[in-house]
DNA sequence: TTGACAAGTGTTCTTTTGAACACTATATTT
DNA sequence: AAATATAGTGTTCAAAAGAACACTTGTCAA
């Protein structure tokens, strides 16, 4: 747990953030000490001191440069080996339109990538991301312009959120079945449930996993 | 304009960002020697010769550590070393609990983390992750489980959506100024918005960037 | 076979750099 | 009034760390 640094302490801390960023290496406490116009390095190394015992750095004795400093939050717990970077970070594609045809790995138009977290998507398959328009989800907290994280299955239970194709034309909807009897209810009390009849032109693309969403 | 490394000059400049990314600096001549099995510094020295030649570091005369690694412009669409993952994925904590007393660095409860695109919260300082309680924000799309993802500052813009602290309590509310007045709005008609009248025990914690949400 | 390059040894020298000491000064708190 | 934390000076010393030299070995291409 960190303590609060003094206004000196936090100028000199994000100086040494600052340094080593620009230059692949810490300053020497000659060189802090020169950026501050403290003229002896027992000046300097008190701070250092006190940067360490307020939990903010780490100073390696008798090394030269010898400075970690501490990210603000410890537990970033960065994967081990380059071969685990797919394991912790994944990327799912952001697609503008969504082919009737499933399976939807037949992308057709690719804005990008949004990077999710990977207990979102763990367990599924495919997922691909569509960012949302209109207003017809917003009881459930689907805003126009939110991109929804979707697992590509052309099946759903009741009360999943679905991405469905209607014609190629794709919705997100809430997913309601009875028996025989399916209908997409829409969040929103100015639209009116979508009953299915022709099961023909009715795919399901996926279920809604998640939901991310960026202001501006 | 990099031009072909060896074998060996390969394995020593990965070592080095290695080295770099765990330690928070760069090792010395010895110690790349030690882990190399090359007893004398000259011939790491030769190393270090060939790499800034072939335009892969740069190296400081006379300086302890003096080692810049260049960054890697060829690869720019996947992360080559350990070092630059805190660049292209970056997690943030969530936390259960915000502290009264900014900076917000003085974390609470850390409840893990969320891995959250970096574009997300570029720009920002510090961010954290907070767990939503209520529906408060509900016509603004932020509903009960939700993670909002917030930049830490103490200062809001009118109409920003923001975490505020009054007396030690966190909430997440429209922010609404009018020369002097302030008032915290809820996106719920069956709140009323909060007049602020006290300003001694309200804070501003953060400015809402981002909203993810699991459904599972 | 001559040269260029990579990779290395062992030693010496010099500079860089951190550590330590005694002492000063100014707040703030107890 | 005494104790404590912050912030400093000027100096000395020793350890850390880079630079340089002469020399060795092996590979590979012209």
């Amino acid at each position: 747990m960190k303590k609060e640094l003094t206004d000196r302490q936090q100028e000199i801390l994000s100086f040494i953030e600052q340094f080593r960023d620009e230059n692949g290496y810490p300053p020497t406490l000659r060189q802090i000490g020169k950026q501050f116009g403290i003229s002896s390095t027992f000046g300097v190394k008190r701070h250092m001191d006190a940067l360490v015992k307020k939990g903010h750095i780490l100073v390696e004795s008798n090394a030269s440069r010898g400075i970690t400093v501490l990210s603000n939050f410890e537990s970033l717990s960065l994967p081990q080996t380059l071969g685990d970077i797919e394991n912790y970070f994944k990327k799912v594609p952001i697609i503008g339109r969504v082919a009737a045809g499933v399976p939807i790995t037949a992308v057709e138009n690719h804005d990008g990538d949004v990077v999710v977290d990977p207990a979102m998507i763990k367990g599924y398959d495919t997922c691909f991301a569509l960012k949302v328009k209109g207003d017809s989800m917003i009881n459930a907290g689907i805003i126009e312009k939110d991109h929804v994280i979707v697992a590509a299955q052309n099946f759903a239970k009741h009360d999943d959120i679905v991405v469905a194709l209607i014609d190629d034309e794709a919705t997100v909807k809430r997913y309601w079945q009875k028996n025989n009897e399916i209908k997409l209810i829409p969040a929103n009390d100015n639209y009116q449930p979508i009953e299915i009849v022709n099961k023909e032109v009715f795919h399901i693309a996926g279920k809604v996993i998640g939901v991310i969403r960026w202001y501006n």
